[in-house]
DNA sequence: GGATATGAGTAGACTGGCTACATGAAGGCG
DNA sequence: CGCCTTCATGTAGCCAGTCTACTCATATCC
């Protein structure tokens, strides 16, 4: 899967792994690589930005605490974040929707 | 829908539209906007480097022509075309399974 | 002692879609 | 005639998000 792919959608799906429950960074990576079965393996390079990205805007809440000796930032959804999410996942079948529609798979 | 949203998904549509008849730009930016029920309006600023591109990729030949009076670059796909076209069908069908397996529409 | 897993982060490159602009002909309208 | 809209192609430069490559630190297992 090429790298440009995921742009634009990546947000609404780390917002979609805390949804259910607050999560750090590295569990994060985790939850999406097992999610998409093996497919989304993030680069802490793209992963810890984004999170930043979306506590600036207002989307997630993160936490400080140690666990087992090791320093974790637990992030969680805000109000905002979670009418975001809703909206990234309307926007996913729109964009579903155009894609197929251009490309009409199944289709001569 | 956001612009970030058709990074990389762009070029097989692209190449979908001109599969079944050769098109020149205009035609092909008209044959997106109603394959698309009106929602891929691209500015020529995005089409028309991207066909340029896809051209120097191999993927697709022009040849000029005039009609009316006026000028038209008609494109078709050639042979690496059609390939790199049922390759990206089938990205696309990965990349919805990843969105979807991570996002889990429908579920709690 | 060394490798591996856990855990967080930055700097800088790359790239493709965007805005804004330039060019020009055909055709309709007042 | 002058002006607008549609048709038609194109470039220059901006911008933002993902990537590579790196740093730093602890715990655990061999």
């Amino acid at each position: 899967m090429k790298a440009d792919a995921l742009r634009g959608h990546l947000d609404p799906m780390i917002l979609a792994v805390v949804e259910t429950e607050p999560l750090h960074g590295y569990a994060i990576m985790e939850a999406l690589l097992e999610r998409s079965g093996g497919e989304l393996d993030l680069p802490t390079g793209t992963l810890y930005p984004a999170l930043r990205r979306l506590e600036r805007a207002g989307y997630l809440a993160s936490e400080w605490s140690t666990v087992g000796g090791r320093k974790r930032r637990t992030y969680q959804l805000t109000s905002a974040g979670t009418k975001m999410l809703a909206s990234g996942k309307q926007e996913w079948v729109t964009f579903r929707a155009v894609v197929e529609g251009v490309l009409r798979p199944g289709q001569a």
